[in-house]
DNA sequence: TCTATCGTTCGATTATAATCGAATTATAGA
DNA sequence: TCTATAATTCGATTATAATCGAACGATAGA
């Protein structure tokens, strides 16, 4: 069984952070969490192939912007919101709402698969 | 004499400005930005070279997140505030926030020179 | 016109990362 | 034990970018 790291809270860092929601894809991963409900990696509908997204959860689990759950074959991912509203406080809804009125979500999803 | 290429408000993407944000050096050159005044771009006091800082302050002027003026030899930088919080309301307060909160500017300057 | 200053551009190096497909691992369930 | 499923890892490719030093360009001022 593999270790799935994650820093703490108090490791969070702004670029870091700042990177790893400069990701069109990732974004996406982000926006889709937002609801505070858990997904699997498979349930995102992503225009990537599931190796790619196995790589941006990955850099944003490492990154501190969500936490990965095994269970069973599955890994349920989710928003660290309270842990980046403790550190940043109103980053993470400054940016989702701005992601929300922006386009990108539909200029991404129009040359792949939908919601 | 060179015309330097803005992004008009309207055209500002997230996920480029996220990228913009996301270098520690970009985001030491936005904080020193943050009084609302202009700096020209020797007067940052970063540790990098000149040849960097130039390439910095274009990755910031062309993502829309700094605006340049050229006066004589020099190019006078300053942060699009109002333009930032048209497009993505609160976004710029929460990463200076966190910014300055963080030991991020210290562990850049304390390997360089200072203020 | 000469020179110093300010900044850009260029070329090179090095590092990082986005993406894919194939192979692999781990687990649940038949 | 076998198989299907979920996801990761690996190797390769391609692209991007951070950095430096050297050369260049533009301008102000002597």
């Amino acid at each position: 069984m593999k270790f799935l790291y994650h820093p703490d809270r108090a490791e969070l860092n702004l670029s870091t952070v700042l990177y790893a929601l400069s990701d069109p894809v990732r974004l996406l991963i982000v926006s889709k969490l937002s609801t505070g409900e858990e997904r699997t990696c498979g349930d995102f509908g992503l225009p990537v192939v599931k190796s790619t997204v196995s790589h941006h959860v990955r850099t944003l689990r490492e990154s501190g912007v969500v936490r990965v759950r095994v269970q069973g074959t599955q890994r349920f991912v989710s928003l660290r919101a309270d842990d980046l509203n403790d550190r940043f406080p109103g980053l993470l809804a400054a940016i989702l709402k701005a992601y929300n009125v922006s386009e990108e979500k539909q200029n991404l999803l129009s040359n792949g698969q939908q919601s």
